[in-house]
DNA sequence: TATTGACTCTATAGTAACTACAGAGTTTAA
DNA sequence: TTAAACTCTGTAGTTACTATAGAGTCAATA
C-alpha cells in the first residue's frame, strides 16, 4: 500500500488533483492508515491511470465516471461506450472547425498591420473597429 | 441614452455579460438615471460591439483590456497590438494540433468496438485499459 | 390612484477541472 | 527530541459567464 504522494509521483498527476477526483468520485481510497493517511493499492494505480488517459482524450470527469461504472458493471451494453466517443468525437470535430476559422480571421488581421507606427494608425485596431460598424 | 436592456438587444450580449463587462472594467456606464439605472450612448455600443467582436476571435477579457487600453492612448506602439495577435495565432494553432491529434485517437477508439457486445468485451474499455499497462 | 408587470439594481453562488493556500496533525530521520 | 517532510480538511481562487434572491424603479392599466 502506498500513500498519496508516491501515487502522485507513479502517475504523474498532482496530490491535489488525486484529492479531486476522490471528490468527484472517480478515485476512493479503500483504506486509511492509523494517522488517517490514504492508502492506495495496485488497482488504485491502475484506475488512475485510466482516468489520466481519458483526460488526455479530453473526456470531462463526468463521461469518465460513466465509463468507470460501465467498466465496473461488465453487463452493460457496449453501445453506450460507442455513443458517447461518437458524441466525443463530434464535439472535438466542432472545436476544429471553429478554430480553423478563427485562425484564418487572425491571420488576416496580423496582416492589416505592419508595425513601426502609432496605434493611431493600427491597421488591426482599424479592422476591428470597422467590423464594427458593419455589424451595428 | 439607452438602459442596459436595449444595450443588450442591440449588441446581442445578455443584461447579466455586460454587467460582467462592467466588473471587469472592459465597459463602464459613465451616467446613470435617477433610480440608478445604467445609461449607455453611442460610443458605449460600438465599445461594446468591439468587445464582442474581441470575444468571437476568442481573445480573453484580458487581452482585450489590453487592446482597448491601446486604443484610448493612440500614442502606443502598433508592435504590440502585432505582437499580442501573433501570440493568440500561436496559441490557436497549437490547440488544432493537440485536437487534430485527439481525434485521431478517438477514431481508432471508436473503431475497436462493435456494439451489441457487452462491456466486457468492449473493445474501447479494452484498448483504454491496455493504454494504461503499457504507460505503466 | 392603486397596482400590476416589466425592468433594473446589488450581491452571491454555480459552472469545470483543477490549483493554491491555511492551519493542523503525522511520520521519519538526524 | 526536534526539525523536515509529508498528509489531513476546508476554503478560496482561476475564466467568462449564467442564474438566482431580494429589493427597488418605472410605465401603463383598472
Amino acid at each position: 500500500m502506498i500513500k498519496i504522494g508516491e501515487l502522485a509521483k507513479i502517475s504523474g498527476c498532482s496530490v491535489e488533483t488525486i484529492r479531486h477526483y476522490e471528490k468527484e468520485q472517480l478515485l476512493a481510497a479503500k483504506l486509511r492508515s492509523d494517522g488517517n493517511f490514504r492508502l492506495y493499492d495496485h488497482a488504485d494505480i491502475e484506475r488512475l491511470l485510466f482516468i489520466k488517459h481519458c483526460r488526455s482524450l479530453d473526456l470531462s470527469l463526468a463521461e469518465i465516471r460513466q465509463l468507470l461504472s460501465l467498466n465496473d458493471s461488465p453487463m452493460s451494453q457496449c453501445d453506450d461506450v460507442n455513443q458517447m466517443i461518437e458524441q466525443h468525437i463530434e464535439q472535438v470535430e466542432r472545436r476544429i472547425a471553429d478554430l480553423t476559422q478563427l485562425n484564418k480571421q487572425l491571420k488576416a488581421l496580423r496582416l492589416s498591420c505592419n508595425s513601426k507606427r502609432t496605434v493611431e494608425h493600427c491597421g488591426i485596431l482599424k479592422q476591428l473597429n470597422e467590423a464594427v460598424s458593419q455589424t451595428n
